[in-house]
DNA sequence: CGAATGATCCGA
DNA sequence: CGGATCATTCGA
C-alpha cells in the first residue's frame, strides 16, 4: 500500500557517494480501472514494467525535463505503481527540503534515468529501506496532483507526512 | 510518418 | 500564467 511507503528511506549508492532521504510525500496509481495511470491502456514498451514483479523501480521522463521515479507495487495480475513525490534529506543531498519536494526534483537531486528502470529496490544500488513508521495521526490523504482526469472524490490516493517541508505544494 | 500530449518546474 | 522540451503514444 502506498501509504506505508511514508517513513521509509530511498537510498542510492554511486560512485559519487551515497544519497538518502526519507519519503514524506506518495500517490498511488492503478492500471485498466485508473484513467489517470500510464497502465490505463494496457502494456506498452514504456509501461509494461507496471505490469511486472513488484518491488522494482519504475521512472519515466516528462515534459521534456523531468526524470519521476515510482515503486511497482500491485496485487497479482493488476498493473500498479507508486509515485515518489517528496521526500526529506538525510545524506548526501544538502540540507534544503524544498530540493526534494516535487517528483521531478526528487528525480534530479537523485540523478535518476530511465536507466534506473527495471532496478530492484531491495537488491541493487538503488534501494528502498525501512524507516521509522508515520503514525496514522500523522498522515494526510488528499486528491493526486497533477492529474487532469480521475480526479474523483473516491480517488483520494496522495498521501503525505503532514507538516513536513518535503512536500510538494 | 506526423501530431498531440504529459503523474512538472521555473521564471515573469 | 505561459514556456520549455522531448519521449511516448496514437491515428492516418
Amino acid at each position: 500500500m502506498a501509504r506505508d511507503l511514508l517513513g521509509r528511506v530511498l537510498v542510492y549508492d554511486d560512485p559519487g557517494g551515497r544519497r538518502a532521504a526519507r519519503i514524506v510525500e506518495v500517490e498511488a496509481y492503478l492500471g485498466a480501472h485508473d484513467p489517470a495511470s500510464h497502465a490505463f491502456r494496457g502494456p506498452t514498451p514504456r509501461t509494461t514494467v507496471m505490469f511486472g514483479r513488484p518491488g522494482v523501480a519504475y521512472v519515466y521522463f516528462i515534459y521534456g525535463n523531468h526524470h519521476c521515479m515510482n515503486v511497482v507495487a500491485h496485487a497479482p495480475g493488476v498493473a500498479g505503481a507508486v509515485l515518489l513525490r517528496g521526500a526529506e534529506p538525510l545524506v548526501g543531498l544538502g540540507d534544503d527540503p524544498a530540493a526534494l519536494a516535487g517528483p521531478g526534483r526528487l528525480g534530479r537531486a537523485f540523478g535518476l534515468t530511465t536507466a534506473h528502470t527495471g532496478m530492484d529496490l531491495v537488491r541493487s544500488p538503488l534501494l528502498i529501506r525501512a524507516g521509522e513508521p508515520v503514525p496514522s495521526s500523522a498522515v494526510s490523504r488528499s486528491a493526486r496532483i497533477g492529474i487532469a482526469v480521475s480526479r474523483t472524490s473516491a480517488r483520494r490516493w496522495r498521501f503525505t507526512v503532514r507538516g513536513s517541508r518535503g512536500v510538494s505544494r
